[in-house]
DNA sequence: CAAAATAGCTTAACACTGTTAATTTAATTT
DNA sequence: AAATTAAATTAACAGTGTTAAGCTATTTTG
């Protein structure tokens, strides 16, 4: 291996590092509880070390997001090849989201609940979070062609379809108080609701 | 400005005052870049001072909030009101909550959709957020005694419809740079959907 | 092989933040 | 007029994200 290589791949330790511990404490603590001087401690270094390899802090919370994003995608696609039935893949993958928000609660609240700070305006188009959710519509836009939904909107559906199990996610994790009906009757229910409301 | 007339405004009215200001602080530029300070700037007190009526940042908030949500119970009452039929209740009360969030969106998103780890999560049961889904919830129980719904589970069919409504409001606010379809085009989808698939 | 360049990290500092304690100023009561 | 109480302020603390400059060890070069 050529030095050129080493010196890379211990830059890249590095950063993976950082985005390590900063994940395991910002889901631990919270993202805004948690400092730059926090982190750095956790592994030893300098607090300005940080920003040799990210922006800053938004910036290193949106790379972890990235990653988390990456997993969910990967999840979904591999579940939605089980089937052939269209509208069985959309519903797997509507329970797959929800799922995997439940089973990684703080991680899906820091990508998609936890209020991002107004900096990054990024580019959906590039993240891997718009990655999954084009995997969902993929999928919606299978069923239109097969004229299983009341229109021909993918657009129009996909998102009303996000909405619906983003807002099922995120009330279990967070009100966990709340005096729910039994948990998997209610995301049963609302994915049938979704699904009833959408099919022609 | 130490030749203030402070006879006329009493401690409540100071109170409120400094609820106003911070409240269209926190609506321009978001809780968290606005600092303690700033709203003491632009009242023309000191920044200590508001300690005197609020027990700490987080506490002003959730008083706005209170405030707030006082209104958007009262809102759905009187929206329903309009209407005699037990769905057109229901789809006007469901049209009020997703406006009203995207029409105090700080307010919102403290209430609904910030993780909160201090007292505020055993507090839900007392706050007018929480009056404004009993409301809800009474007009769910009327469209099942006049056997308009699929299933006579009220607490089931409510929760259903409440993670709908809080979906698409939460991503419509939190997800402000996503590619949405038209707005009220995506909110009265989901509206429409969510009634459809719990419908008879 | 010595000198220069560079990569990687640290130290020091700035301008902020929420919040508390002590203190001053103003109004009210005695 | 003096004492008391209420209201608002000043000063300070411990913390924040972030930048600029400096240090050190390794690599590159003449």
């Amino acid at each position: 291996m050529a030095s050129r290589n080493r010196q890379e791949s211990g830059k890249e330790n590095l950063r993976q590092e950082i985005m390590d511990a900063a994940r395991e404490l910002f889901v631990a603590e919270g993202y805004a509880s948690v400092s730059m001087r926090k982190i750095a401690d956790k592994i030893g270094y300098s607090p300005t070390t940080i920003y040799l390899y990210f922006k800053d802090k938004s910036d290193l919370l949106h790379q972890i997001c990235e990653q988390t994003f990456a997993h969910l995608a990967q999840n979904i696609k591999s579940i939605q090849q089980l089937s052939d039935n269209p509208l069985e893949k959309l519903r797997s993958g509507l329970r797959e989201y929800v799922y995997f928000g439940l089973k990684h609660p703080s991680q899906y609240e820091i990508v998609f609940i936890t209020p991002l700070p107004h900096k990054f305006e990024s580019d959906f188009d590039e993240t891997n979070g718009r990655v999954a959710f084009d995997t969902m519509r993929d999928v919606v836009a299978e069923c239109v062609s097969d004229n299983l939904l009341k229109t021909k909107d993918v657009e129009l559906i996909s998102q009303t379809l996000w909405a619906g199990i983003h807002g099922i996610t995120s009330i279990l994790i967070q009100h966990e108080h709340f005096p729910f009906v039994e948990r998997d009757k209610l995301i049963d229910n609302v994915i049938d609701t979704l699904i009833i409301g959408t099919k022609a």
